[in-house]
Order: C-alpha cells, then sequence, then structure tokens
DNA sequence: GTCTTAACCGCACAACGAAG
DNA sequence: CTTCGTTGTGCGGTTAAGAC
C-alpha cells in the first residue's frame, strides 16, 4: 500500500508514533511545517490526512485531546479531527498512530506556502482516494453516522453517541474517485460533463436551476478556482460582485440533487488535486481570497 | 533557563439561510 | 434577488504554565 509508506507521493514520512500515550517517536516528531497522517493501528486504511504550518508536534498534540476523556467527546477546537476520532475510538476500540512528513517553503511567504500545502493535501487525498478508492474517514467532514459532532469550545456544546434510531448523514459511502482526464479548461475534464464556460454575471447560475454541483472559475484557458456548492444558482451569484482581476467566466457541473455535502467536498477535492497534479500548484485564488 | 505544551482568542475562508 | 449575520472548518498568534 503506497499510501503506508515512508516514500509516499515523494515525501520523506516519519516512523508511526501512537498518539494514545506520550512516546519516544512522538516527541521526536519534527518541530517543522509540513503533512501529517493518521491510521487506526493494525488497519490498513487512514482516518485523515492534514497539514499546519506551525509545528508538526505541536498539531499531534493538539490532536492527542481524543485520550484525555473516555467518556467525553473533546471539542472541535483546537483540532477538528479529534471529535471525530473519539466517536471511532468509542464505537470501534481503535487506538491511532501518526507519521508526519516535512514540507518547507522557504522562498515564499506564509501566505503562499500556505497555499502550496492546502494543495498538497488534497493531492494526498486525492491519491488516497484513488489508491483506496475510498476517503478518509475524517476529512471532508466526514463523521461517524451513529455519533453527532462536538461544536467549539466556546459553544459548550460536546458530541455523543446518537440514540439507535437516529443517523448522522455525514456518515456513509464516498463517491468514487475522480480520475485524471484532460486539461482543467476542457469541458470533459476529470470525466465530467462541464458546461460553459459562461461569463460570471448576475443570474448567470439560471440554468442550474435548484441542483448542487460543481463550478470553475476562469479567465481563458486558465481555470483560477474551483468550488462546490448544494446551489449553484446562488452561490455563483455570490461570486460575481468579488473584486476579480479581469471578466472571468464559469462553467458548471451539476450533479445529483441527492448528493451529500462532503460527497460534494470529495469531488471538489479531486478536481483541486487534479490541477494540482498538473501544475504543481492550486488554481490561483484557491485557499487565498482576492486581495 | 530553555524547550515544549496548553489555553485562549481570533482570523481567513466557504457556505448557508434569514431578513430585508 | 441581495445583503448580512451565523456557523463550520482549520488553522495561526500569543502568552503563560509545565517539563526537563
Amino acid at each position: 500500500m503506497d499510501y503506508f509508506s515512508d516514500s509516499w507521493c515523494s515525501l520523506k514520512w516519519s516512523r508511526w508514533a501512537p498518539l494514545q500515550n506520550y512516546n519516544k517517536e512522538l516527541s521526536n516528531l519534527s518541530n517543522t511545517s509540513g503533512l501529517y497522517r493518521i491510521r487506526p493501528i493494525q488497519k490498513d486504511f487512514l482516518m485523515y490526512i492534514g497539514q499546519t504550518g506551525r509545528s508538526l508536534r505541536e498539531r499531534m498534540g493538539q490532536l492527542r485531546i481524543y485520550t484525555r476523556s473516555e467518556s467525553e467527546m473533546p471539542f472541535n477546537d483546537p483540532h477538528t479531527a479529534a471529535p471525530s476520532l473519539w466517536a471511532w475510538r468509542d464505537a470501534e476500540g481503535w487506538e491511532f498512530e501518526c507519521s508526519v512528513a516535512s514540507v518547507e517553503f522557504n522562498e515564499l511567504t506564509k501566505r503562499d506556502s500556505k497555499q502550496m500545502r492546502e494543495g498538497f493535501e488534497s493531492y494526498l487525498l486525492w491519491r488516497y482516494r484513488l489508491e483506496k478508492g475510498e476517503s478518509t474517514l475524517c476529512n471532508f467532514g466526514r463523521f461517524h453516522p451513529q455519533y453527532f459532532k462536538s461544536s467549539s469550545r466556546s459553544s459548550g456544546r460536546r458530541g455523543d453517541r446518537l440514540s439507535e434510531d437516529e443517523i448522522n448523514i455525514s456518515g456513509g459511502p464516498s463517491l468514487p474517485p475522480l480520475n485524471l482526464k484532460g486539461s482543467p479548461c476542457n469541458a470533459d475534464w476529470m470525466d465530467l460533463d462541464w458546461k460553459g464556460p459562461i461569463p460570471l454575471t448576475k443570474g448567470c447560475g439560471g440554468d442550474c436551476g435548484n441542483s448542487p454541483g460543481l463550478y470553475k472559475i476562469m479567465f481563458g484557458d486558465e481555470v483560477v478556482y474551483i468550488g462546490q456548492s448544494s446551489s449553484l444558482k446562488s452561490r455563483l451569484n455570490s461570486h460575481v460582485n468579488k473584486n476579480w482581476e479581469g471578466d472571468p467566466e464559469v462553467a458548471v457541473c451539476m450533479t445529483d440533487v441527492e448528493i451529500r455535502e462532503y460527497q460534494l467536498h470529495e469531488w471538489e477535492n479531486d478536481l483541486i488535486a487534479g490541477f494540482f497534479s498538473e501544475y504543481n500548484r492550486p488554481p490561483k485564488y484557491q485557499f487565498k481570497n482576492l486581495e
């Protein structure tokens, strides 16, 4: 399994360090920025892939708060995956371990480094989806179907197990990964059926009705932003008055109206990663707002 | 004293939906 | 339809406590 190897996607991954107890591997993790991956001990799949611009060791410490209490789900902050790890442990008895890879862009500004790390994270998530056929269990807002998630510490709302007759729709099957095909500006990019492009103007999403779907904002042949929404029409309108540096166009791909929110995020991620694999960077305005 | 971790606060971004 | 407030996500900045 490539996604477990110490050279996955040409990175230099650390040894696996158990999260449930302090140990030598944990304290030896790099203090640099980079990417990390989480798996259940003794299992053959990943729970989570993430990135940090601070310290990987510190970030793993924030994730470890899932171990602090057996009876209380941790809050969503400072690590959004901690409630999810807690829920899976509570349900299945799993414990987890991590492996990190230092990634630094010393020649870039902090802002641009973050954009590159997030692009690389998307790429890893996509590679995992291609190799495994499904997503990591805790990315894209996925959650254990029999639990509901804690909110932030300030809200004070903790998650817990749901009653037998309830289900969390953030749990469930992944959509199959999108395969690389064509160029981002093409109408069949990643084997989807893209409509347009047409100028990004008020009402340009009128043909979409209330359909959810994916969209790509373009300047000529350059895709500069990729997004998703449960309502393309309203989402596109919210982009119209932004300070684009030129005259943007937009192409859309409508999806099944029954598509779940996390599934839209899976495909959006695949598209960003497909772009990343071609250009070695995310689209110009991805992961960073207009200046 | 230095290195590391915990805690608090808040920012940037994306999406949504209620109010107007 | 448009605007605006809220929420969720995923971090970063900062400081002080704690470990060594």
